[in-house]
DNA sequence: CGCATTATTTGCCAAATGGCAAATGTTGTC
DNA sequence: GACAACATTTGCCATTTGGCAAATAATGCG
């Protein structure tokens, strides 16, 4: 919980009764590898913080393959953003990718945090714009690089995610099939 | 000035009263083609709705290409939002890919918008996440296409951007060469 | 109009990546 | 430990894309 509360405060203040209410509202849940924390069709009812482990958000393109987006680790936000805030069924899925130790929110939590924490909006406004962006310039230069490049980059970025997940998994964030990354990491 | 005004009602009400407010605060500025809104290195001041032409945003990678991130066309917004939101310095460029026809707001009157109408923070933060997420969705599946269904796609979503852009700065958005984009166009 | 500049196309070949199937390696379970 | 189920690697060859340079086309300007 100290993480998530760490977090929050870099984003806007919080006071020590404030951040009572925000723990009375958080659910700690465990996740198990491969378990689904909102599924694609469902509309998402909660939001996560990841304090321990992996998530990714993959999806199933018109040729059936099954696309990683991206991956979500510890001391991040996950939330199927689109379906929790209009409430509509989802296209993705959110998924462990290790076993995950988890902290929910509902949605009613949130409006209740929300109503009752002045600053509540703006700090989660802000960690929304961050959390969007990062995705942004993260995948949006992999375009124009070649598949080592890009394997080295998510290398360096993520040291210790790439030795945590499936390599199927890995390859389909990359864009590559994964005999490809295979090949690619003998040539290192 | 009617365009920016519906694209906002979408997010939320504006009475009269709040919309003359808006509209006093609002400036319209001609950018003429390949002229910068805003610079890599400098800090974002202002943030424009595209009322007519389009935008590009882009930056130069490491090997010194230039790579066009996305673009941005009538009726919507663009900012250099990490510059803007933290005034720090950009890392990256926005510039008219024709000409165009801005609807520009300082900080200032931004702030002031943000003071007097109530619901504009919740207005602006759902245009934020709404527009970051489209790119997110629409930049991440590029990935796992290869370059001639990354640029059907392209002519379905844009169908009137693809004839107005040059080559080049359509070539790097896909992020393949300028020659194999022209031979793509060839074969279909 | 005619020239200079810039944008686009093309040819040629090399490099990167995909597709498929088989081989090998790993993991969990009884 | 043995087996099944799953994950990863590898070989072989086809396809895609890049790199480079030259040719052609389009555009702007005096």
């Amino acid at each position: 919980m100290e993480n998530l509360i760490n977090y929050l405060l870099q984003f806007g203040q919080l006071n020590t009764q404030q951040i009572d209410l925000l723990k009375s509202k958080a659910k700690e849940m465990p996740l198990k590898k491969d378990a689904y924390f909102s599924e694609a069709g469902k509309i998402a009812k909660q939001v996560a913080f990841v304090n321990e482990g992996i998530l990714r958000v993959c999806y199933y393109n018109n040729k059936g393959e099954e696309i990683t987006r991206y991956f979500i680790d510890e001391n991040n936000f996950a939330v199927d953003l689109n379906s929790f805030s209009y409430k509509i069924p989802s296209t993705e899925y959110v998924q462990a990718v290790t076993d995950c130790q988890l902290i929910v929110f509902s949605a009613d939590a949130l409006k209740e945090l929300s109503d009752t924490i002045i600053a509540w909006d703006a700090i989660i406004s802000k960690i929304t714009a961050k959390s969007l962006m990062e995705k942004v310039h993260r995948i949006s230069p992999m375009l124009a690089e070649d598949a080592t490049v890009r394997y080295l980059n998510f290398l360096e970025k993520f040291p210790t995610i790439a030795n945590r997940i499936p390599l199927s998994a890995l390859a389909s964030y990359l864009g590559i099939t994964q005999s490809s990354l295979s090949r690619i990491r003998k040539n290192i």
